[in-house]
DNA sequence: GTAGTATTAACCGAAGCGGTTAACGGAGGT
DNA sequence: ACCTCCGTTAACCGCTTCGGTTAATACTAC
C-alpha cells in the first residue's frame, strides 16, 4: 500500500478505512465494490485506487487494522491484567466502547472477515488469524472466588450470559446503524450493575 | 409471481427462498446478484426468472413470507396468548426454533430488510411493514406478579437482559452459518432454567 | 409419436466491475 | 508571470456481470 496515506489527516484516514468497513461488513467480499467505499469515504474512486493498490490489498489492510487495534486498546485498559470477574467485564467493554466510537463496523467486520470464503482472500486470513491467536493466546486469567456468588449458581452459564448479553445489544445498535456511544455505556453500566446485584452473594 | 412456483415440491421451494434469505440477507439488495441465488438453490437463473418477474418481486415476497411465517408460528405455539413471563419466553423460543428450522436466515433478512435504504423498496417495505404492525399490535399481556421474583429485581432490565442474551447466542450461530437447532434448543433450555433460577424467588 | 410442461443454454444490451491514464488545479518557489 | 510539484479526479479501458429474454431442449403422459 502507498505509505501517504498515513500522511492524510487523521479523520480523512478514518472516513476511508470506516467506507470500507461498513460496505465490507455488509456485503460480500466479491459483492463489494470499491466504487461504494470511495463514494461513501467522499474520495474519487481513482485515489482510493492510489493508496490501496487493489481491493485485495484493502481488504487485508483492514484485517490487520482489526488485529492491532483490539490487542491495542486491549492492552490500554488493562484488559490482559489479571482482575476481578466484574472489573474485567468492565474493562473489556470500555476497550469496545472506544473502538467502536473510532471504527463503529470494525466488530462486525472481523467477523465477516473471518468467515469469509473467497478463495482469493479466505487462505491469507487464516494463516493470519493463527498467527496473532498465537501470539496472544495468553488467556486472561481471572479471579474467580465462587463464595462470592450467590450458592449454587451456575457460574460457566453466568459466563455465558453475559457475554451473549452484551453481543447482542451491541448487534442490535449496529443493525440500526446508529451509534450513541454515550447511551450505550450508560446501559453497560446498568447491565454491569444488574448483574452484581443479582449473580452476588446478598449478605 | 408465478403460481406454478407453489406446485414445486416443498423441498424446491424452500431451497430457493432460503437461497434468496442467505444471499439478501448478506449483501445489500443492489449488491445481491439473482444468479447468485439461483446458483445456491441447485436452479438456472432463467427458472429463477420464470418464478419470480424480477428481483423486486423476489425481494418483496420474501418479506411478506417473513411476516406471515412469523405470525403463523407465534399463533401456533401460543404466544399472543397471555401467561406467566418464563412460560411466554418458552414458547417463543420454541417458535422461533421451528423458523430457523425452516428458514435459518430468515431472521437476518427482516432486520436487513426493515433498514433497507434503496429506494426501490425501501418505501414498500415500510408500507407493508406498518400494515403488519397496525394488524397485530395487540401487545401480548403477561401475568407478571412482582412477589414471585427475587426481592429488589429491576425486573425491566431482566426482561431485557434476558431479550439480549438470547439475541446475541442467536446471533452468534448465524455468523458461524451452522445451525444445530438440538444443541440451539439445548442451550436455550439451559439459559430458561438458569434465568429462573436467579431470578426466581428462593423460598 | 406427440402434446404439453419443466428446465435450461445461449443470448441481449446495458451497466458496473477493478484498475489505469492523462489531465486538472492549487500551493510554493523563482 | 511562469514553472514545478503533487494531491486529486474525470474520463477511459477491456472485461465481466448484471437483470432479464428467447428459443430450444429434456422430460412426462398419453
Amino acid at each position: 500500500m502507498n505509505p501517504k496515506f498515513f500522511s492524510l489527516p487523521v479523520e480523512k484516514q478514518q472516513a476511508i478505512l470506516n467506507a470500507a468497513y461498513r460496505v465490507f461488513s455488509q456485503n460480500s467480499y466479491k459483492n463489494s465494490p470499491m466504487s461504494e467505499i470511495a463514494a461513501e469515504a467522499g474520495i474519487s474512486k481513482s485515489l482510493l485506487f492510489h493508496y490501496f493498490h487493489n481491493k485485495k490489498e484493502l481488504y487485508l489492510y483492514l484485517w490487520d487494522n482489526c488485529a492491532e487495534t483490539t490487542i491495542e486498546y486491549l492492552t490500554r485498559y488493562g484488559c490482559y491484567e489479571q482482575t476481578e470477574l466484574f472489573e474485567s467485564m468492565e474493562r473489556g467493554m470500555r476497550a469496545k466502547m472506544e473502538i467502536i466510537r473510532l471504527y463503529p463496523n470494525m466488530g462486525s467486520f472481523t467477523i465477516r472477515a473471518f468467515y469469509e470464503k473467497d478463495p482469493e482472500i479466505c487462505a491469507a486470513i487464516q494463516e493470519s488469524y493463527h498467527r496473532y491467536f498465537n501470539l496472544k493466546a495468553d488467556k486472561v486469567r481471572l479471579n474467580l472466588d465462587p463464595s462470592q456468588f450467590v450458592p449454587g449458581l451456575d457460574i460457566d452459564m453466568m459466563y455465558r450470559e453475559m457475554y451473549w448479553a452484551s453481543e447482542g445489544y451491541l448487534w442490535e445498535a449496529v443493525q440500526q446503524g446508529k451509534f450513541d456511544i454515550d447511551q450505550m455505556e450508560k446501559v453497560f453500566n446498568q447491565m454491569l450493575t444488574f448483574w452484581k446485584s443479582v449473580y452476588l452473594r446478598r449478605e
